[in-house]
DNA sequence: ATCTTATGCATAAGAAAATTATGTATATAT
DNA sequence: ATATATACATAATTTTCTTATGCATAAGAT
C-alpha cells in the first residue's frame, strides 16, 4: 500500500468514495484508479482490497454484478442505499480526523 | 481511542510530535494532553500507549528517565537525536497522507 | 473511617486490518 | 515461448488496537 502506517484503516473510505464518484467499478479497476490518481504514491494490494470488498458487501453497503469481458471475469461493485449513507459518514470521519490531527500537530492554532 | 478506524497507525506520530513540542512527558500526561487538546475527541488508552512507548524506546527514538513524585512513579520520555529526525519524517508522512487522501476524495482538484 | 475517583504504571487475551505469499486463469506483447 | 497485464481469491503471519485485568498511592467525598 505505502510505507506509511497512516493509511491503515483508510481503505473502506477510499473504496466507498471511489464508488460514489464512479457509480460502478471492479476490483482491479479500483487498484489502477488509486495508483493513477495518486501518481503511484498509494498501491492498494489485492490482499487488502478483496477481503475489504467482501466485507463491505456482507455488511450490505455494496451490491455485486458479475460480468464477463474478453472471456475474463469481472465483479462490478456499486453502492447500496446504505452504502451511500455510509460514504457520507466516512467522509465526515476523514474530515474530523484531519482536523483533530492538525490540532494535535499544530497547537498554535488550537 | 475513537470510534473511527482512521486513527490506526497514528499513535507514534502523535507521541513523537507531543514530545517534540514539550521536551519531556510521562505516559499519563500524554493521555491527558491529548484528551485536553482534542476536547475529548481522542482518548489514548493505556493498552495502546504503553506498548507504543516501549517500542519507540526499543527503537532508540526515546530515552527514559524515572522519577518519583508524591511517592508515585513517573517515567519521563524524551526524544533522542534519532527520535527528533523520525518526528520530522512522521510529520511529513502525515502531510503526504492528508494530501493524498484529499486527492482521492476531491478529484476535481487533482 | 470508608469508598470512589484520579494518578501512574504494566501486560495479556482477543479482534481487526494489513502484508506477504500463494494460487488459478486468460489476454497481450515481445 | 516467455513475460507482463488483467482479474479474481485466500491463507499464514504480522501489526496494531481494544478490552480486560492487575498493582499501587493520593485525594476527595460520604
Amino acid at each position: 500500500m505505502s510505507n506509511s502506517k497512516l493509511y491503515k484503516g483508510s481503505i473502506n473510505t477510499i473504496i466507498l468514495k471511489l464508488l460514489n464518484e464512479h457509480n460502478k467499478m471492479y476490483g482491479y479497476e479500483i487498484t489502477q484508479k488509486v495508483k493513477d490518481l495518486t501518481k503511484g504514491e498509494l498501491n492498494i494490494t489485492e490482499g487488502a482490497l478483496y477481503p475489504a470488498l467482501h466485507k463491505l458487501e456482507a455488511e450490505g453497503l455494496l451490491d455485486v454484478e458479475i460480468a464477463k469481458v474478453d472471456n475474463r471475469l469481472r465483479k462490478y461493485y456499486k453502492l447500496t442505499e446504505n452504502g451511500t449513507k455510509e460514504t457520507a459518514n466516512k467522509l465526515e470521519e476523514l474530515a474530523d480526523y484531519i482536523k483533530t490531527m492538525q490540532t494535535l500537530i499544530n497547537p498554535k492554532l488550537a
